[in-house]
RNA sequence: GCCGGCUUAGCUCAGCUGGUAGAGCACCUGAUUUGUAAUCAGGGGGUCGGGGGUUCGAGUCCCUCAGCCGGCACCA
């Protein structure tokens, strides 16, 4: 007999040999029947499989959320054994689940198309309708990997191959077909359900290297019922209606044209946003010791070559000339060279130190083709850059009064916390190690000491030295890095950037870059997907439209419109021959945030019947025109500026 | 950059196996003066992404280029 420690610390005896679904059966049948896999002293184990003697087991029901990584993985095998009895000569690669679902990369020279997806998925559920068990089955390796071999497998042989030594390779088994793979896996495929759906088609790199075979990967989605298999594809369609891009074109903020590739075309609308933004951003670092500069376009490239970026960053560079000069110019990608350039005009002191030089920097980077996204990807945009320069001694208090900015800023901006990762030193690296060890040592302390929630993200520093960043989700789920605070030991070097310390010797400051939006670009596109385009107030573009019900009011409307203005409001009238429903309904849809409705009864008692967006019905303030005024001028009052 | 898909009116999209283009919304005109999410009627508008080819005939088939979309790779 073999003793069974519970979760609840009880404690079963099961015959030798006995496996968790015996265990299962023991505590109930209604648990038996839930039950997905099982946890054996912490490790995943399949439910027919023998226990190893005395231990302590947890079961993983249905209900779990371990028990969507499982399903999520049993979809991928009968997706692949699927495609495999509907496509002879397709190879099989790897299959794991991932956040919503699963995927399958496969090895085959005709493409799949999505209208194969109808026949895969029959097929599928005919393989889960027939409820074969999988039988995990433990092999010798070089067995394995000649058995792969003769089938024509060799991606899986390959996998097997670059396993450990000692590693126990496994296969399961579901009636005829089976699979290398770890585990665990449900007692049969019966018990995967059909809350799948088999999503899209897409080219992946054999072992994510470009320099590798393409191969096919198909995703799909996986649940533990219907319910949330649909809950789930609606969430995807509301995502799309929240697509920055799509409401870009609806707001009439921006569009993007062919010839200017990556390029953003700001419209009326779009630009006063991207004013505002800027606006707010100013104030914040003015009000924070930082200075603001404008630097050139246009360097030669004698200057990238000295700042390095000719050699490490050359392929993205867009490069210029002209008929009657020989030089050959490059748009700056960057602006912390030229920052440096200002820095090293007349003589530092350490009394000067630290000094903050910001620039709303345009750059442009040859970004490749299939990376382009809206505006969260573009090829020109522009930064909320800054360099401060400082002594080794003053990072702490440099980045943690960065980080304290930045969650401010993000705060006034409505957004929730974002995901912030330390990246630590990269094997490609310049300077010494204990520079490096200070450096990560008082990036960590100054981001603990801001309170920041943070995750490790080994080796991902740049080469110069290691970086916060700071990271949010769009609509979709994308991650997209916003801020960032990065330390450098070797620009200052390279450019001969140099200070006079109390010593009266000459010393290398330290630079930190840094950015809170990161691309404005970007982080418009963020904030519109972030609200939905029902930005808040004091960013809308179009805050107000005065509509009225008859066009007697027409003049009353004028005379508010010009007192809104005067105000400073972005307002705007409605004076068309249209009933107010048509009105109410179309500025609701352009997610305008306040519609001023203007009727006979307010045209003479010199009021103003607010309607705000979002608010369902006859809900409205019926207020005296100036009193109307004064409270949407209120609203419209930056957060920093209503700090005071 | 790589793989796949897509590109038809300002927008969203129809157009079966080839027979010289349609809808809704928007726009314009007229009627309607209207009280909180679409008033009615009429009208104009398209080199079907560019180029090449097959064919008596191409939006539809083939080639090619570009852009976009989805992944992958990239993101110093």
């Amino acid at each position: 007999m073999i003793n069974i420690t519970l979760p609840d610390g009880s404690i079963r005896e099961l015959p030798e040999g006995a496996t968790p679904m015996d265990l299962a059966e023991n505590i109930s049948k209604s648990l038996a029947k839930v039950a997905m896999i099982a946890k054996v002293n912490g490790d995943d184990w399949d439910l027919m499989r023998p226990l190893p003697g005395d231990s302590s087991v947890a079961l993983v029901t249905r209900k779990d959320e371990e028990a969507l990584e499982v399903i999520r993985h049993d979809t991928a095998h009968i997706l692949a054994q699927a495609v495999q009895e509907l496509f002879p000569g397709t190879q099989v690669t790897i299959g794991p689940s991932i956040e919503d679902g699963f995927y399958y990369d496969f090895a085959r020279d005709e493409p799949f198309s999505t209208d194969d997806f109808a026949a895969i998925e029959k097929r599928m559920a005919e393989i889960v309708d027939a409820d074969l068990p999988f039988e995990r089955e433990e092999m010798d390796r070089d067995a394995a990997i000649a058995m792969f071999e003769k089938m024509g497998e060799s991606y899986k042989a390959e996998l097997i191959r670059d396993l450990p030594e000692g590693e126990t390779i496994t296969i399961y088994r579901q009636g005829e077909w089976f699979d290398l793979c770890r585990g665990p896996h449900l007692p049969s495929t019966g018990k995967i359900g059909k809350a799948f759906k088999l999503m899209k088609v897409a080219g992946a790199y054999w072992r994510g290297d470009h320099r590798n075979a393409m191969l096919q990967r198909i995703y799909g989605t996986a649940w533990a019922d219907d319910k949330q298999l649909k809950a789930h594809l609606f969430r995807l369609e509301e995502a799309e209606k929240r697509d920055h891009r799509r409401l870009g074109r609806q707001m009439e903020l921006f569009h993007f044209q062919e010839e200017a590739q990556g390029q953003v075309f700001w419209h009326p609308a779009g630009w006063r946003l991207y004013r505002t933004v800027t606006s707010y951003m100013r104030r914040r670092l003015e009000a924070n010791g930082y200075q603001e500069i404008r630097t050139p376009q246009l360097m030669d490239r004698k200057f990238w070559e000295a700042s390095g970026h000719w050699d490490k960053y050359r392929e993205n560079m867009f490069i210029s000339s002209i008929d009657q000069e020989e030089k050959i110019l490059a748009v700056k990608p960057m602006n912390c060279p030229c920052h440096v350039q200002v820095f090293n005009q007349g003589q530092k002191s350490y009394r000067d130190l630290p000094l903050r030089l910001a620039e709303f920097g345009s750059c442009h980077r040859y970004e490749p083709s299939g990376s382009l996204h809206g505006l969260m990807r573009v090829r020109g945009f522009v930064q909320d850059d800054a360099h401060i320069f400082c002594t080794v001694e003053q990072i702490v208090e440099e980045v943690k009064a960065f980080c304290e900015l930045l969650k401010s800023v993000y705060a006034d901006f409505g957004f929730e916390e974002p995901r912030v990762k330390f990246a630590d030193r990269p094997e490609q690296r310049v300077g010494s190690d204990e520079v490096w060890d200070k450096a990560e040592a008082a990036l960590r302390t100054a981001a603990e000491a801001s309170g920041l929630d943070f995750e490790y993200n080994p080796g991902d520093g740049a080469f110069y030295g290691p970086k916060l960043d700071f990271v949010v989700k769009d609509a979709i789920g994308r991650e997209w890095q916003t801020g960032t605070i990065q330390c450098d030991f070797n620009l200052p070097e390279r450019l001969d950037a140099h200070y006079i310390g109390d010593d009266n010797d000459k010393h290398r400051p330290v630079m930190l870059h840094r950015a809170i939006l990161g691309s404005l670009e970007r982080f418009l596109g963020v904030l519109l997907e972030n609200y939905s385009g029902k930005l808040p107030f004091w960013l809308a573009p179009r805050q107000v439209v005065i509509a009225t019900i008859t066009s007697d009011a027409d003049p009353y409307a004028e005379q508010v419109l010009a007192a809104m203005k005067a105000a400073g409001l972005n307002a705007e009238t409605d004076l068309r021959n249209e009933k107010i429903n048509y009105k109410v309904r179309e500025h609701s849809v352009g997610k305008i945030p306040v519609i001023a409705v203007i009727g006979r009864k307010e045209a003479e008692e010199g009021t103003l019947a607010l309607r705000f967006l979002g608010e369902e019905g006859n809900k409205q303030e019926v207020l005296p025109l100036a009193e109307a005024i004064a409270r949407l001028c209120d609203d419209a009052r930056a957060p920093d500026l209503k700090r005071g």
